[in-house]
DNA sequence: CTCAAAAACGAACGTTCGTGCTATATTGCG
DNA sequence: CGCAATATAGCACGAACGTTCGTTTTTGAG
């Protein structure tokens, strides 16, 4: 109760002074490498420190628990999201360009392989829907948040008269989510690089057919060619 | 090469006499169970020993290896599966109403809770595809089964004149698998009820949109009452 | 009832897991 | 430069992992 918080105490002296932060973000860009691919279980204290070269109690002293690193490496994996999906999509102004976009991007980082093991989020939540904790909770809390955000787009597009007002947001947020979902699904078991065009035939087909006159410009052709397709999402930074 | 293959050898001795072939059964009923929630690795044979109140080396002889545990259990699964949902699905003629009832069982497999971590598929799935091996190919070559029945259901119901034949077998297979899959996700990590509806609406939208005028009236139409929803699939034999 | 085969057991193996301690390096402020 | 704070290392722990081995119990055919 009146315990003070000793991982945010330790991580304010961090951020006071610059020692260990460093390492820090070191390590967890590691473990969300390896947590990608092998899961956050697999993640082993022992492992992550092998790969970075330093003992297991040194590793173990930052995060003071497996379950903090895990939460930690969640959000490191959190941030990286933001960065490669969200921030890249949200250039586009809000409407149905932007919902498309957020689609389209989301593909493409899976397809980029941002992470190893495809989408994180997917494979963590796979990996503990069954098991409660802190974990689970902040796990399904960013994919609330990545629903709400579909959900959302899907009403700005409906309230800039691009899409057909009769459509639940919730609903075109749950299918344009499983639709990707499938797609790195399928590139995961299977390699299965058809399933990304798969899936945007998928979402376009929908999405088209719920587009109001002003709408469709916004979205591309069904019959694009094949090679110059990916267009640059403007490189970070200008 | 000329070794004899000893499992097999096992397994026929097994099948003249009837010694542990009903443990073995057990084994495998237990097994399924906690590696549906808790995933194939957390499947431990400590843990399944203590369940079933025998010794871990006793459990153990009847496998050999903790891969041929996997092996056996991911079958176990298998025989279920085609039993709870292959199996009642085909009762329906070929056609527009086999492939419905295809995606409906499904998602009311995953409702039943048949497996207690939702469809033991998708969760091995995600928990393997990172890793090569025997259990992910085997995992693999499952779901690609399960595709298959979708695209051939599919193929089946344009031969019947029920579906417009302009439809790819695969990518509408590739739909359906991934809302299905989507509300397993939504159950499993938030618990979300309604994501069954979400499925089948969805489902039924897109089936409804490609179905002929012969094969629209083998779809249930879009407002049923929220009640008596649940029709006795027939209750296995006769 | 006998007795060999099959099945289950108990104990131990070498590892690896997460997690404590204590000591040594490294750092940055005064 | 000196010194306190911070960061890393070393070592050991108990538990659990998959696996092996030799022994004991159970079984069914003769």
């Amino acid at each position: 109760m009146t315990v003070p918080d000793k991982s945010a105490e330790r991580a304010a002296a961090r951020a006071r002074r610059a020692h260990g932060e460093r390492t820090r973000q070191a390590i967890l860009e590691a473990a969300v490498d390896i947590a990608s691919a092998e899961g956050l279980e697999g993640l082993t204290i022992g492992r992550l420190a092998a790969e970075l070269s330093m003992s297991k109690s040194g590793l173990f002293a930052h995060f003071g628990s497996k379950e903090e690193l895990q939460l930690a490496t969640v959000e490191a994996a959190r941030d990286i999201f933001v960065r490669e999906v969200i921030r890249p999509a949200f250039e586009a102004p809000k409407g149905l360009g932007r919902l498309w976009s957020l689609c389209d991007v989301w593909l493409e980082y899976v397809r980029r392989e941002v992470f190893r093991g495809g989408c994180f989020f997917a494979a963590a939540a796979a990996e503990f829907d069954g098991r409660p904790g802190a974990v689970r909770d902040r796990v399904a809390a960013i994919m609330k948040e990545w629903l709400a955000v579909l959900g959302r787009s899907v009403a700005e597009a409906q309230g800039e008269g691009q899409l057909d007002r009769s459509a639940d947001p919730a609903q075109l947020a749950f299918e344009l989510n499983a639709l990707e979902m499938g797609a790195n699904w399928a590139f995961q078991l299977h390699g299965d690089r058809q399933a990304f065009a798969r899936a945007r035939v998928a979402v376009l087909e929908r999405l088209r057919r719920l587009a109001t006159a002003e709408g469709l410009p916004l979205l591309p052709s069904l019959e694009q060619k094949r090679g110059a397709r990916r267009a640059p999402r403007g490189k970070k930074k200008r």
